[in-house]
DNA sequence: ATTTTTTTGTGAATTTTTTCTCAAATGGAG
DNA sequence: CTCCATTTGAGAAAAAATTCACAAAAAAAT
């Protein structure tokens, strides 16, 4: 049954993870998966995954489980993973570099169509096949190659310079890179990627083992 | 008051949200901040932050905040990230390079004491001040550099392979950017860096916009 | 010295998320 | 064709996380 609640993130996330799993098993030439198993190798409960999946329809067949080509072709669409999109990267350090020669990216649907920096030294360099754009020009170039997602990779001091500019050229999508918090409009999502994070995570499991 | 109640992971991942504030606010001479400053700094709700130091202990001063020095060394202390974590990475390749190059880490406490690779060509080459070492030494070496997080920056199809030898070097936690999930002793953390599920995040939110 | 303002810490209420349970559907065996 | 073993989908229950609301403490104002 389909509903119109809103989706929660951690279901969005566990989709991906999902999505992941399954077009391994499409691999290994699996046709046919139950929820235990997936779940399984997941390391999720079962039910969990059929309540995620319920939240956008009915997927599976009883007694018979989802069939793995057709349950990644749905989940895909209901993702919004079916068509392509355009990305710019914002700083182009040693972590801008590795994400633009980043191969699976494309496969996954995702195409840097931009490298923007504000280092004089840097503009007009070419890395892989594109060319190292001002920053300042973001906005008008934004238009011409129909940019969906901005990709902040600079360090922290400048995270929130470089996502004004993503603002104003009108991308409604932010991943920052930098460790720390930009400020954007309500209508622009922003997600966070923060390895120091993962990083503090683990230190305080570690720290805390058995207690 | 103390309790010791387990805490939630999303606690442990705000904490480093708020210590990341925390420390710019104290580079701009803040002395004080109240829960409602932070968290609207930090996008929040303030009865979040509070109760989440309460897990930890009573930090504040009422009517008056925190101070902000001294939460930042409360909150590094009760996380675990007073000392130096040695960390080793595992896969050489564009993104390994790139955080052996990211120099933030060590200010934050983590140090990379070792680069693995398992492909003949690159081992012997140096990267910043570390040479690359065949991966199969990764046990032998974990010992002699206390090597306590491991780092896997391997294809998706190498990244269990890694793990393996993390394992039976005897280090007990994991952060893994190969866009695949690893099986591991029940003993072991993992935690996942994965850039697409943020991306799944966004273009999900985008195809959704209004809706 | 007293009142007012601010802000923490925490129990209670609310909301959200996860897990449990089981009827209903499906395919295969006898 | 009927029975048995599976496995989904979804309501109910349980658990967890978030937000509310306010007494208690501290500082500032009168």
């Amino acid at each position: 049954m389909l509903k119109k609640e809103k989706i929660p993130k951690v279901t969005i996330q566990r989709m991906a993870v999902y999505l992941q799993m399954l077009e391994e098993l499409e691999e290994e030439g699996e046709e046919v998966v139950s929820s235990t198993r997936l779940a399984e190798l997941c390391g999720v409960n079962s039910s969990q995954i059929r309540k995620d999946l319920a939240y956008f329809g009915e997927f599976g067949v009883r007694g018979v489980g989802y069939y793995v080509r057709d349950l990644i072709a749905s989940i895909k669409h209901f993702l919004g993973i079916q068509k392509v999109w355009n990305c710019a990267i914002v700083g182009i350090g040693n972590l801008g570099r590795a994400i633009l020669r980043y191969k699976d990216l494309s496969k996954k649907g995702y195409k840097i169509v931009g490298a923007f920096d504000c280092d004089p030294f840097k503009i007009g360099e070419r890395v892989g096949d594109l060319e190292i754009i001002c920053t300042r020009r973001l906005k008008e170039k934004a238009k011409d190659l129909n940019i969906k997602i901005g990709i902040i990779t600079t360090p922290p001091n400048r995270a929130q310079r470089a996502a004004n500019h993503i603002v104003e050229a009108g991308i409604k999508a932010i991943v920052n890179f930098a460790p720390t918090r930009i400020q954007v409009p309500d209508d622009v999502i922003v997600d966070y990627v923060d390895f120091s994070t993962h990083l503090i995570y683990l230190s305080f499991s570690l720290s805390n083992l058995g207690k």
